[in-house]
RNA sequence: CGCGGGGUGGAGCAGUCUGGAAGCUCGUCGGGCUCAUAACCCGAAGGUCACAGGUUCAAAUCCUGUCCCCGCAA
């Protein structure tokens, strides 16, 4: 098939080499403008850019792709069969939602109606699910709501972080828009309308929703640390220090802190020989891998040698420096 | 030239301001104690202090330049 691809990050690579190594023709691909990043703000491309060029597939990046008759009509003059959307960025208008003879197909990393939005496979994570998935649908013009084509479910591991899962995701999306494009040139495909009593939202993620409150509880709280692993990552604070946390497990053994009765949520109330123990709104939660501020991340191990294991029993951590 | 932190034995750090014998907590190796140990005690190995110049009787420390790592912001 004549395919126009719209994607813009790294999920959205994965679904692009997948179409591609499945032999269709990529006539173009339409991504998100390049912008300073970085230190030193220098100019980044975009990851499906990057993937473009390999292949050497004409690349367009409209700042708006609504309102904008000059990327419309250049799209249309491609004749394009299908047009692929992963993670791209922008709402379509609708001239171009129907621009294709078998429309615009999306990639959506959950198992819809659930997690429409920007961030799905993070909120899976931090809020507990066993199962996500992905799902392919006729885009319309709401987000996410159109009607679904196919689904590939991925269980979701209590080691799986937003890196690990993303990856399985983008790999399950991959074999997953193959298998809906062919039936959808055979005719086989089959469309089947959201719940929308059961939709939710996956809001798009934000710095400070990795600020640690320590009065929730040590379940909640590692289930944030994994989902915003690797980006962007759960933090505190302690001494005016920013620390990133990458990892951590619950203890709800509370009879090795003596002091966890008399302390505030956030403090060390267990220095073990490889983890830091910080008291939460229910249990324990024992930090095992984390970053100082201008470091490198770290095991706790590392950290509790160069600080002084005991100097730190006690202390607070908290969400402001 | 967006702002800032940092590069010191295998790991994480102190020491740099106020130049003058390379230190801490671990790890590793050897020995000891112990029913036993990840615990405790004793001992050992291991570093051109990122790199290159400069100042000085003397530089991890001061000056100049370069490379690399990281946080913020975007």
């Amino acid at each position: 098939m004549r395919v126009i691809y719209m994607g813009t990050p790294d999920f959205a690579v994965s679904i692009l080499e997948a179409i591609i190594e499945k032999g269709h023709n990529v006539i173009a691909v339409v991504t998100q403008a390049d912008k300073p990043k970085g230190r030193g703000k220098e100019i980044q491309y975009t990851p499906v850019k990057e993937a473009a060029i390999k292949h050497n597939i004409p690349v367009y990046q409209p700042l708006r792709i609504k309102n904008n008759s000059e990327i419309e009509e250049e799209l249309r003059s491609l004749n394009p069969d299908i047009i692929i959307v992963a993670a791209y960025g922008q709402i379509l208008p609708k001239s171009i939602l129907e621009m294709a003879k078998y429309g615009c197909i999306n990639v959506h990393a959950s198992l819809l109606p659930k997690y429409r939005g920007a961030a799905p496979i993070q909120w899976s994570i931090i809020e507990g699910e066993k199962v996500t998935g992905v799902t392919t649908m006729m885009m319309d013009e709401g987000l996410d709501t159109g009607d679904m084509l196919d689904v590939a479910e991925v269980k979701i591991e209590d080691s799986d972080t937003g890196g690990s899962l993303h990856d399985k995701l983008a790999m399950a999306g991959g074999k997953l828009i193959t298998e809906t494009m062919e039936k959808l040139e055979k005719g086989t495909a089959v469309r089947k309308k959201q719940d929308e009593g059961l939709s939710t939202y996956a809001k798009m993620l934000s710095k400070s929703l990795g600020n640690i409150d320590f009065n929730k509880t040590a379940t909640e709280i590692e289930r944030l640390i994994r989902g915003l692993n690797p980006w962007p990552s759960a933090y505190t604070f302690l001494n005016g220090r920013m620390i990133k946390v990458w990892s951590g497990y619950v203890k709800t053994d509370l009879s090795n802190a003596k002091d966890y009765h008399n302390v505030n949520t956030g403090s060390i109330v267990e220095i073990g020989k490889d983890y830091i123990g910080v008291k939460t709104g229910d249990g324990i939660l024992c930090i095992t891998e984390l970053q100082p501020e201008g470091k490198k991340r770290m095991d706790a191990k590392a950290f509790l040698s160069g600080a002084g294991a005991q100097k730190l029993y006690l202390e607070e951590f908290s969400k402001e420096r």
